[in-house]
DNA sequence: AGTAAACTACCCCTAAAGTAGTAGTTATTA
DNA sequence: TAATAACTACTACTTTAGGGGTAGTTTACT
């Protein structure tokens, strides 16, 4: 099954499996509601799924997937090699972590060795895997343990907003902005707001 | 001719061309680089070149592309919608700009379009040309009238660093730093460091 | 020779950011 | 009931940022 919001990236990979006698893509999705929905119906033995999608992105897809107890290996297919994607895709479950820009030969090799119960890993993220089994880990996962506040914080740091106008914004006090800022800094492991800032932009928190 | 550094979405994209009795990949190219080393001695009617890519990007290879005098049509398929990226790429001489998200379909329609001489561009991008025109813009392509300097201190605010630091790395005073920093503030219409490096980052000034 | 832009550096000043510590309230959970 | 986490607020302090102006040097282009 492939989930992809790219039509053209779809097309690329289904011919590209067609050419495999062993192998055939029985679904498409367009989305992951989409991917989710189908999968009522339609029970493939592996499911590549991208992670940048409009609307439930690939993860949340993925955390879906699983909840429904979906037996379906999932390969993640991506553009980028975000540390905190990886870790996160391959702690909800996924089989697989590949990058889009590999050559389409070893993708399908790695799909084979997915269906044989393999983990594949692209090999630009051996090293992202190494850091972070020896707990070097520059992000381990750390978004989720912001608070809500602290998250609204960041967001609105995100936009520029001084301390004052985030005060204002939440009807809190500068003082307590101040509090909010330096407990997320903390859990970030960064040093100043242009810091956090980039973080969220690079990792994409929706504003 | 199919520039783009994903070998899946250049198959799916040839695929779906040599569906057209009239249309044809005479050659294909995986970076910047290489497809102003192909344009030598290939000459497409009609160039589809990616914007992001490894090395040297999209805008840049249009732009050598233009500077060769190389007379082929050029359409530039991207994923972005971003303002500056679409303005920068009119600016540049494109033929067009179509998002990676539009159906397969409307893409090839498209393509004849462009071949017949029309300025081609996905309805997404309607209101940012629309907006551009009426000079309502927030991004008239302000970058590139930042100096070097100020370019430089951009990447390292972009990093976190504070102006000693900025100082200390450059070998000049903490006091001219934040004369730079003033500057670049002013010519992109900013209000702080902050929105600086939110603004670097989504436009991808290369670290 | 003259002009303009870029880079450098300084002054003065205000505002904003960040650090550290204390502490009260509420809600949840063990 | 006791403990914990989250949110709030404060004081006090140091550092960093940012705005304004002036001005010297070099380089490049008239």
């Amino acid at each position: 099954m492939l989930v992809d919001d790219h039509p053209l990236l779809r097309k690329g990979l289904s011919q590209l499996i067609s050419l495999e006698d062993d192998l055939e893509v029985i679904c498409e999705a367009s989305s992951g509601e989409e991917a989710i929905a189908t999968l009522t119906h339609c029970k493939p033995d592996l499911i590549l799924l991208d992670l940048e999608m409009k609307g439930i992105n690939g993860l949340e897809t993925l955390s879906e997937i699983r909840k429904l107890n979906i037996q379906s290996k999932v390969i993640m297919l991506t553009v980028s090699d975000n540390e905190t994607d990886v870790l996160q895709a391959l702690k909800f479950g996924a089989d697989g972590y590949l990058l889009k820009d590999a050559e389409p030969e070893e993708i399908i090799s790695q799909l084979y060795k997915a269906l044989g119960g393999e983990l594949v890993l692209s090999p630009a993220l051996n090293q992202i895997i190494a850091r972070s089994i020896q707990g070097t880990m520059s992000t381990p996962t750390i978004f989720e343990k912001l608070t809500k506040r602290e998250v609204e914080v960041l967001k609105l740091i995100t936009q520029g907003a001084s301390n004052k106008v985030i005060g204002r914004t939440f009807s809190i006090t500068e003082a307590t902005v101040k509090v909010h800022v330096k407990n997320l800094l903390k859990k970030l492991n960064l040093r100043s707001r242009v810091e956090a800032a980039v973080w969220a932009v690079e990792n994409k928190i929706t504003l």
